[in-house]
DNA sequence: TTGATAAATGTAAAAATTACACTTAAAAAA
DNA sequence: TTTTTTAAGTGTAATTTTTACATTTATCAA
């Protein structure tokens, strides 16, 4: 039986959550939109196959990788009986490589506007979907998509955007500042106001710390 | 590339949580403790066959039954290539077929006395166990492990074995009935006390309902 | 100096959670 | 028949968390 990963990688650029899509070059379904995935080769783990499609097409390693599940139905693909594992990953889509995005024929999509993927794969950027907006609810994934410094709006809008609902600025940064795992720094962000707003660092050394000790982060 | 699948099958009995673990009759590891497994069938949904297993263990059909993973580690079986889809099931210990069990050389084994297990079965308990424990606490997965009538202290210890922690009584009869998804009948369990507690049912059909308007089961 | 604009802030009301102790129903024993 | 035993069942007040909501402030550009 033949064994592939599949990932979806997931960016937040524009006040909008974008998945990485590829046009297939393979047959059968030439041309069409697809996630990008390969083989898991005979002597390899499952996740480094993940990890290797990641930095293949990104460039990037030790960012977010998550299994999300495997896919097995026996007529999934029509060519021949092959099980995927989903990988899902979320990265600061300012830190890729362009170049070697470009040379794979990938290209963002808002996940509201998702076009017809083959095979299943639209059931599995559906299934993703729908895990990030529960996980970030309950474990602090949404900074793994911002850059390493950031402002509370930014965050504020990240989380509108997973929710897809508005929140309160006043209560939204209660809540996250109370956890105590943010660092407020010395900098400010002028782009976005002319006031500017205050940048900020997750403390991620402080979080793990807190979770040790059974914190619960939550964002409702 | 060999594809299996691995049942972690879950009871409750006693007030505790329990697993059913096998005695191995192949090689390698013959005589060790395991999970219950099986190839993946060439024109077999991965679903179907984990579904498969479940049934020939137990006897049962159409019980919770879900995907908990892939274990995929180039080396984590040393006779050969083999990739593992864990499933876990939640079933009533009262239901399940022990002709059939006993045969397959199960036994049932409290999950704070587990064995040590071949290969990464002990890490495919573990994961699971902590999967049941954050599953328990938002959606109400805890009905399947009781029998169809139940009453509200056995609940409660349910939920007492799984959060491995204590309950207040009052509180949580109160969070438990606030929901509106349970049926109160007019007969009493007199097993476990002079009184009697009365029997209720889990009302699947109002869960659903209030789950589709935004609902959020959570008990803490 | 003024105007524009997003960032930042506080408080009161409502809701949810927690802590806590006595009464009751029914069977068994006296 | 009465008493004893025991788990089931119940209410309330204090605390914490969540929600709703409007004004001031810092900075740049005109």
């Amino acid at each position: 039986m033949h064994v592939a990963v599949d990932c979806l990688i997931f960016g937040f650029d524009d006040n909008e959550l974008k998945i990485l899509l590829f046009k297939r070059r393979v047959r059968p379904a030439v041309g069409k939109w697809s996630l990008i995935g390969s083989f898991v080769q005979l002597d390899e783990d499952v996740d480094d196959a993940a990890g290797r499609v990641l930095a293949e097409i990104t460039g990037l390693k030790d960012v977010f990788l998550e299994q999300l599940g495997c896919y097995g139905q026996a007529n999934r693909d029509p060519g021949f009986r092959c099980i995927s594992l989903a990988y899902f990953s979320l990265i600061r889509i300012t830190e890729y490589d362009r170049e070697l995005v470009q040379r794979h024929g990938a290209s963002w999509h808002s996940v509201s506007k998702i076009p017809e993927l083959v095979f299943d794969h639209g059931q599995m950027v559906e299934d993703a979907l729908k895990k990030i907006r529960i996980e970030a609810r309950h474990r602090p994934i949404g900074f793994e998509l911002l850059r390493e410094k950031f402002t509370v709006p930014q965050l504020q809008s990240l989380y509108e955007e997973i929710y897809a609902r508005p929140l309160d600025p006043r209560n939204f940064r209660k809540k996250i500042l109370s956890f105590g795992i943010l660092n407020k720094l010395d900098e400010k962000d002028m782009t976005t106001s002319r006031r500017g707003a205050f940048l900020y660092e997750f403390n991620r050394r402080k979080y793990v710390q807190l979770s040790q000790t059974g914190f619960d982060f939550e964002i409702k």
